[in-house]
DNA sequence: ATATGGTAGGCAAACGTTTGCCCGGTTCGG
DNA sequence: CCGAACCGGGCAAACGTTTGCCTACCATAT
């Protein structure tokens, strides 16, 4: 192996002190005294020499208080939780760069949990979270009702739901207005002359389902569209979900002519299923989705969908969760944006854009 | 933006116990025997009636042990880190399932830390997560001859680094085999006659940049084919960097046939200057990748690239971390995976193959 | 009656900080 | 020359566990 001649850090025979008690023995002072120059103790009197001796002596060793028993004694951990269902969900990982974007300025560090939609995982993860004394939760994989948002109000620990929530109005909450969204891509959809509009719906069991639902059924009843059942089918927010069941709205003797998907990825999946059966879109089969993700701008054509500012969700229920904990009062705030239709090649409503360089402007590199 | 705030009396209901103190004053025990109860310490003799007494208590307290306290005394915290330029990136995204996949059941939770390829992020999040006490760190966001890397070294922290390296073979190490990988999809792209065959490059300063640089070039040489600087372009591993550096090759008065692109996020960059232009992939202009994300499948048509098994780079991270960890000898062990050729419709290799679900396997809900 | 031994837990020292309070010396005013 | 006021830091408790060692009690054996 060949050996260069750079500086052989490891020649650092002695290693460095770490503690304050083996820093004072170094500097000829109490460790208290030290940890008063490292925090700036405005209450500490001292002589200047000895506060330049032991600041040099701090740089020289590059001390870091051990954060495990500075949290132990401030009650602090600088930590925050993130809980989600599925990091490698593009809706996540916006929303995670957001909150980390929020936390990060304010010295916290952020523990990313997946869940992968099975309760007993949150449930485990919410409960070993705050054993470990985290600072803050935000939780996106949220049932309604769910037992684990009700246990963790009593906990202490802040908290704030985002896009999804478990009971109306009692948590911290920040997300999109489901219904208005969904009524805005069902009336699109509506404008543009269809009648026989599916609905590729999420669970019942979810906020953002019943919620999407009920915006698209709202936006059928005033347009005196009668509402059929069978154009309401369960897929799942989940790409193969919209896939399958897309390929079973197909196989109906009167199929519809447009879909409103529950959520971007399960709109892929309905681009899936058009594809295979040779159906163009939005030709023989429209289709919108909701919270414009950046691979809806990408796919040909370009997916008309809902904005949802999803980056600025996670940096508001930051700055939300900081509230919290710097005022001490957990409130259940609520922030709710107005969705936004976003109308791309896929409903046919305008000349396609060119697929997304904006919509990856942060220097991301592999 | 509508924010609603109500004020909310916060249930309170009698605060359960949760320290051992507080336990031993209601179970009249000193909490030291709570503590050996709790933990199942052997060498523990107890009368059964008060060990049954106890474990009632913890069980109807839900009492779980501090967790700052317990890293505090056994010098354990518990968490990882995993540092990276950006989750938003689908490689990270997937990269980061498999380590916690492989991390979770041992217990560990993970830290998640973006840099934006951004060195000075890069050191001030090792710094601060060396303080933390973190029990390991795996690295994915590293430069060739990093000082954070060999700053890192000389901490006893255990760590390992994924798909990039900084040292040859002085660090734990996991990542594809890059130079077999780029030979691989120009040889492709060679075999199918083409002869003027650009590299969308990534940068010098990054291992898998030179690497695949070398591959591209030592196949290019094997088949006699000269090289041909004006096609070798830096990229810099950005979709916007593959659009705009396609965009210059193709207004070159000799414009390559073909372009290998340093990664997957760098040849969509080069679909969407393709599409942009009026070319016609892959009858104007064949591309291929690195990786094989998700995404890859799922373009139209779909790309050729280079398969890597992220997920398991990940999982394989994990437990390469919980073995210096566990035996405590931090070897600069290395894993390198073989890397294998997925032709797809972009270089008009074979018929294309249906976009995505398997791709998409996992339930993956919004 | 005394040593022996087993039973059932208690004691206290860490782990590394932070912080309220205290104290010995010097200086200064009277 | 004496008390007061500063000056410059030291002392020790506390945060909540874990764990090596100890002990008080009781029963049995000698």
């Amino acid at each position: 192996m060949l050996v260069t001649g750079e500086t052989n850090v490891n020649a650092s025979v002695r290693p460095m002190p770490v503690t304050l008690k083996e820093l004072a023995a170094r500097a000829l002072v109490h460790p208290s005294t030290i940890s008063r120059v490292a925090n700036n103790d405005p209450s500490l009197r001292i002589a200047p020499a000895t506060r330049s001796r032991i600041e040099a002596l701090l740089r020289e060793t590059e001390y870091r208080p051990n954060g495990v028993a500075r949290g132990l004694k401030l009650r602090q951990t600088l930590v925050w939780a993130v809980v989600i269902p599925d990091i490698t969900n593009p809706f996540f990982a916006a929303l995670f760069r957001g909150i980390e974007d929020g936390a990060s300025p304010r010295g916290y560090n952020v523990l990313l949990c997946n869940t992968d939609g099975s309760p007993e995982r949150q449930r485990s993860h919410l409960q070993s979270l705050t054993a470990r004394r985290v600072d803050g939760v935000i939780l996106a994989s949220t049932f309604l009702k769910d037992p684990a948002v009700r246990w963790l109000r009593h906990q202490r620990t802040p908290y704030v739901l985002v896009n999804r929530y478990s009971d109306e109005a009692l948590d911290p909450f920040v997300g999109s207005d489901d219904v208005t969204g969904a009524r805005l891509a069902t009336q699109h959809l509506l404008s543009l002359g269809h009648v026989r509009i599916a609905h590729l719906a999420g669970q019942t069991t979810i906020s953002t389902g019943v919620q999407r639902r009920r915006g698209y059924q709202a936006a059928l009843a005033a347009a005196g569209v009668p509402f059929d059942p069978e154009l309401l089918v369960d897929a799942g927010f989940t790409e193969d979900g919209g896939d399958r069941a897309t390929e079973g709205l197909l196989a109906l003797k009167n199929p519809p002519t447009a879909v409103f998907a529950v959520t971007d990825m399960t709109a892929v999946g309905a681009y899936a299923a058009a594809r295979r059966l040779g159906l163009r879109v939005p030709e023989d089969l429209a289709i919108a989705g909701y919270n414009d993700i950046p691979l809806a701008a990408r796919l040909i054509p370009g997916l008309t969908t809902v904005h949802v500012p999803i980056h600025e969700l996670g940096t508001v229920a930051a700055r939300m969760l900081l509230e919290q904990i710097e005022t001490g009062v957990l409130a259940p705030k609520r922030v709710v944006f107005a969705p936004q239709l976003v109308v791309r090649g896929s409903t046919g409503g305008v000349a396609e854009e060119p697929p997304g360089a904006k919509y990856f402007a942060r220097s991301t590199t592999e």
